[in-house]
Parts: C-alpha cells; structure tokens; sequence
DNA sequence: CCTGTGACTGAAC
DNA sequence: CGTTCAGCCACAG
C-alpha cells in the first residue's frame, strides 16, 4: 500500500480484537518503526474515522492512556475496556509500586497480532 | 526544502 | 520514587 505510515496505523488499531489491547510501541513494530511510537499517537490524535478507531484500545508502555487525550477521559476508558473484557491492575500489583492510577493488564490483555 | 511540534519510550539524576 | 533529558520519526505549515 502507498498509504502514509498514518493510515497503516489506523489499519492495525482497527485489527485490534475486544478484549485486548497494544500499546503505541507494538502498533509502531507492526507498522514498520518500532522507533515511530509518537507518530502513532500523531496518527491517533488525527482520528480520521472516530468510532471506527478504538483508540482506546491502545495504550502506553505501562497500560495507561494519555490522561486529558483520553476520548472521554480515564473513567470512560476504563469502563468501555472493561466492558471489552479488558483486565485492568489496581495500583499496588506487578510487584510494587509501578505506575500509579489504573492501568491495562498488558500481561493478560497485550494484543498479539 | 526546512522548521516545529508531538496520544512515546527508555534511561539518567 | 518522581521528574527530567535525549532520541526517534512522521505530519503540517
């Protein structure tokens, strides 16, 4: 495909299944630039297709979203994941501390191409 | 064509 | 443990 590394973004984030998540760092791999994580976020924040794109279904590195870029913002993210079957961590798991706030069980709900 | 900006990530202080 | 720095790459002006 001739499309701009934009639209194979939109293509692989709409491959993701319910239930599952990837984080920009994967969507970027099966894109090509496993380096292009922020042209990931780019691609999504453009969001030319809005509920056509579960953009919540992609999150950081730690399970997080972008707080304040949410598409509704962090509660309703949580609630639409869960309600996807998404396995989310309270703070005090993966063995200490780690990131504060909620966050995606990535070990049980990383997306696998 | 060049510059600025950005939903990232990992490492360092 | 929390914050900051630097690197990477694509899109828009």
């Amino acid at each position: 495909m001739c499309a701009s590394f934009n639209d194979h973004v939109y293509d692989i984030v709409k491959q993701i299944p319910a239930g599952c998540v990837a984080t920009y760092g994967q969507v970027a791999a099966l894109a090509g630039k496993p380096r292009n994580a922020r042209a990931v976020g780019y691609a999504l924040h453009a969001n030319p297709e809005p509920g056509v794109i579960p953009c919540h279904r992609v999150v950081f590195r730690d399970g997080s979203l972008a707080p304040g870029f949410a598409f509704g913002g962090p509660d309703r993210q949580r609630a639409l994941l869960r309600s996807e079957g998404v396995t989310f961590v309270e703070p005090c798991e993966r063995g200490n501390a780690g990131a504060p706030g909620l966050r995606v069980d990535l070990s049980r709900c990383q997306w696998h191409a």
